[in-house]
DNA sequence: CTGAAAGCGCTTACAG
DNA sequence: CTGAAAGCGCTTACAG
């Protein structure tokens, strides 16, 4: 494999020439630029990226952590991650934590020894003590002290959701989701839908618990065995939605008619024949992944970036 | 930011032997070694990886190159494509073609420089005159020149399918699939419902043609415009697969007993109230994922590796 | 068991 | 506009 040693020699000029017209600088005569070019032409040499990296301190690589990229949300996000990344130049090594808290600081831990230039964080556990702020992060969705986050506008879409329920007369709502470990933005679902019940007078029924994927069976089974009557359900993510379809399938409830369901996200339902009968907050995915890419990048550049970015999230209800 | 070097005056000893406690290697007394962790300690050092990198002309990092992320099938694998390269010390970046093989190339030309280790790829290009075979380069389904790739049971499983499908009485099967533009394992599956058909004396109807993700729609409208009386139907695909349902919805075409259905893959087919009446192939997804880590680390370590990796894929019909 | 030196392939001041 | 040199942070023979 040539190295830009040789092409220095076929060409008869100096290393930092040979490196000047790579990395097309000025201040190169145009006959030595053709020569040099016609050297890595001849030899058909590549630029090593090994070299660049270590002399950069940089290898143009961000990873992004989700819990688990076989998950359709994830799967956008990664999708458009990459592509704005790769807009600037840089690759993603994508890691599904599958939950565990280990895997997440390995990929830290890879961050402070230069395997990845910066990370983009989708997690469920807190990073207190770990001066994550002094290292090019981002997280989505979750807040941790001075870690830069992007979120999706959570409380005033779900204010929007749960206003909606009422107005179309419900007046048995309850509010189903899974909590986290930290501080999160997505218990402003939860907030927005307290806020709201108390201001028409209307029971608060809220089902929360900390629990895994594939659990909110049960979870939703509670939630209807506890409260008899419920006319309206708030459900903060789509495998609870599910969860609940399959539900009032088995029980003979019929959606929208006897309930009338919202639900968080949108991107996985099994819709189905319930299709336009569930209504739902859509994530603004794209500009989520977009706009966390250009935190990150400003992170590494050095710049200032804002501690929150905020993008508003949609809710599209069905039509009747 | 504690280098190498700082380790190595901190302890009183050479950098080689720090070097080699980093490295776990033997060869080293019990006091200096613990003289050289408590350094490593105290100075809170991390090892760099872009030195050893460029050392070892390796960073450990392979790239999955597949047309798209957000899509079920694709995010499997890349889920068991990561678990199994972490696994063996190894990152993944994950990068979606959009079908534009320019990324496709952009790909390959990172690995020449280094920026990665290796490529697992599904492709629907050709790539002759690359000379990916001289790199560690795998590929799945597709198969080119010298390039070892790994597969499911096309054929096998498609004989089963079809065979399912005469001996559930149908005399008017079709088969319905992409072309790809190279020689491809998927082609296994047109040949096997020939081969079938010719069997048992029955009319080969066949609707194949190169077309992008998204187009199946209009190719299922001509399949079943050219073609009246069908009453199965061979799928390669849920894409087209759902197209199918979406045409029999309009129509008022019963599946299963007005058209039997077999699809291809079953992993993203928006079954909803079809579940069980859809029959299927399953693709072994894990499987594919992990032999092709394995196959790949053989290339990257050097090692003689088989051309033709394949799966056993399992044949899945409903109850009734 | 250990250290000093060479070198992985590049870029970047520096001097001219 | 150009070249020689230093150095990025590590590992690996080599010699002792």
């Amino acid at each position: 494999m040539a190295k830009i040693q040789d092409v220095a020699r076929c060409a008869g000029v100096g290393l930092g020439t040979v490196s000047r017209v790579l990395n097309n600088e000025k201040g190169v005569s145009e006959e030595t630029r053709a020569n040099v070019l016609k050297a890595i032409e001849m030899l058909n040499y590549k630029r090593n990226s090994l070299g660049v990296s270590l002399r950069k301190n940089k290898n143009m690589i961000v990873a992004l952590l989700v819990p688990i990229i076989d998950h359709p949300f994830f799967s956008k996000l990664a999708y458009f991650i990459e592509d704005e990344l790769d807009k600037n130049g840089y690759s993603v090594i994508v890691s599904s934590s599958q939950s565990r808290q280990s895997k997440e600081y390995a990929m830290i831990e890879k961050l402070k020894r230069k395997d990845v230039d910066g990370i983009i964080f989708v997690t469920h556990y807190d990073y207190k003590d770990e001066e994550l702020s002094k290292f090019p992060v981002v997280s989505i969705d979750r807040h941790f002290d001075d870690v830069p986050f992007v979120t999706s506008d959570n409380f005033d879409s779900s204010v929007k959701a749960c206003e909606w329920l009422v107005g179309k007369g419900c007046e048995k709502i309850a509010y189903i989701g899974g909590k986290t470990l930290v501080e999160s933005e997505v218990m402003e679902r939860e907030r927005a839908y307290r806020t709201v019940m108390e201001k028409h007078g209307l029971p608060v029924i809220v089902k929360s618990e900390v629990i895994k994927h594939g659990e909110e069976g049960p979870l939703v089974e509670a939630l209807f065995e506890e409260n008899d009557g419920l006319d309206g359900v708030f459900a903060s993510g789509d495998a609870m939605t599910n969860m609940i379809i399959s539900h009032c399938e088995k029980n003979n409830i019929n959606i929208p008619e006897d309930l009338k369901v919202v639900s968080y996200d949108g991107v996985e339902m099994k819709t189905g024949e319930l299709k336009n009968k569930i209504a739902f907050i859509a994530q603004p995915i794209e500009q989520l992944a977009r706009e966390s890419v250009k935190v990150l990048l400003g992170k590494i550049n050095n710049e200032k970036v804002a501690l929150r970015t905020q993008i508003a999230a949609s809710f599209l209800k069905y039509e009747d």
